[in-house]
DNA sequence: TTGTTTTTTGCATATTTATTCATTTATTTT
DNA sequence: AAAATAAATGAATAAATATGCAAAAAACAA
């Protein structure tokens, strides 16, 4: 999925630099072979929850606002990856597999990451409930899983 | 002073409404007697730290970000103005004076009110140094103050 | 597969926001 | 106080960002 790809790639260069409009975000992206229109990268700012924010040296900067950029802050996530077995859409919601007695952990860590588009999760020994919200589509979680666990789904496909 | 009551019902109203743009903004401070072009609106809005991110509902908001909002998060502010006796500039510092004992816990209220202009503060018994910025004139100190102790100015004058 | 529906995208453009420049207002200095 | 300097502001405009719409791509169903 080419637009997962992107979204992670701009995540990953508005955290390590300073990127004052979306026409210097579209060479950075350009430099890295990823191509797209500012049109495309104003829509995807907005998924992700990128805003414009001022830099306190009198320009401006692009950072992630709050909620999403709060999974950054939360340790382990070389434990929880590896213990992902299996992600399978369902009526709506979406489970997933782990490693027997990693469900916790991996639920906790979904969990505070913030997203929106997750209402909660619940989980047992070796499966999580994922909820999204109202409104949000599984394409929606599939992206917002990648961007919260990067790599997941090159090493899980969806069943 | 105009434009600190400007910079201060910007800060409530974008706190306490989505406002989604500047526009709508100016209206709301027309309303509440305040004047000005969208043009002032937009070097406030820069001044005070305010950036328009991604609601997460598919639309936009301003709100503070990070930093200079930290100051809404500490109590104890009302403890803190009263103490408040002079202001004094000096030396491209500013000396702040309290009541005996007051000033410890004034300077850390004016340190963890996260404003990027202030690098630090000092304090003593009755005597706080603050320490601007590089950059940082006097009287955007002053400000910056008027924002994370509103009243401050119409309380004690500059001597 | 093929047809159907949904999502993504670019183009062109509308909307919104930032800045330049000239003027006014406030502050500081002498 | 007057002169000099700095800060704030508005009008006009440049720059940047968001969006409607049509086309293309992807996901889904039969």
């Amino acid at each position: 999925m080419q637009k997962t790809k992107r979204l992670l790639a701009i995540e990953k260069i508005i955290a390590e630099e300073n990127i004052s409009s979306q026409d210097i975000l579209l060479k950075k992206l350009k430099g890295k072979g990823i191509i797209c229109t500012q049109a495309t990268l104003s829509r995807n700012l907005r998924q992700i929850g990128a805003g414009r924010i001022p830099d306190g040296k009198g320009g401006y900067r692009y950072l992630m606002s709050d909620i999403p950029r709060s999974y950054r802050k939360i340790t382990g996530k070389l434990q929880v990856l590896p213990a992902i077995q299996e992600i399978i859409d369902a009526k709506g919601l979406m489970v997933i597999r782990t490693l027997p007695g990693n469900a916790s952990s991996t639920a906790y860590y979904i969990d505070n990451s913030g997203r929106f588009e997750i209402a909660g999760t619940i989980a047992g020994d070796d499966t999580i409930l994922v909820i999204p919200r109202d409104g949000i589509t599984i394409p929606q979680v599939h992206s917002c899983l990648e961007i919260v666990l990067p790599g997941l789904h090159d090493k899980v496909k969806n069943k």
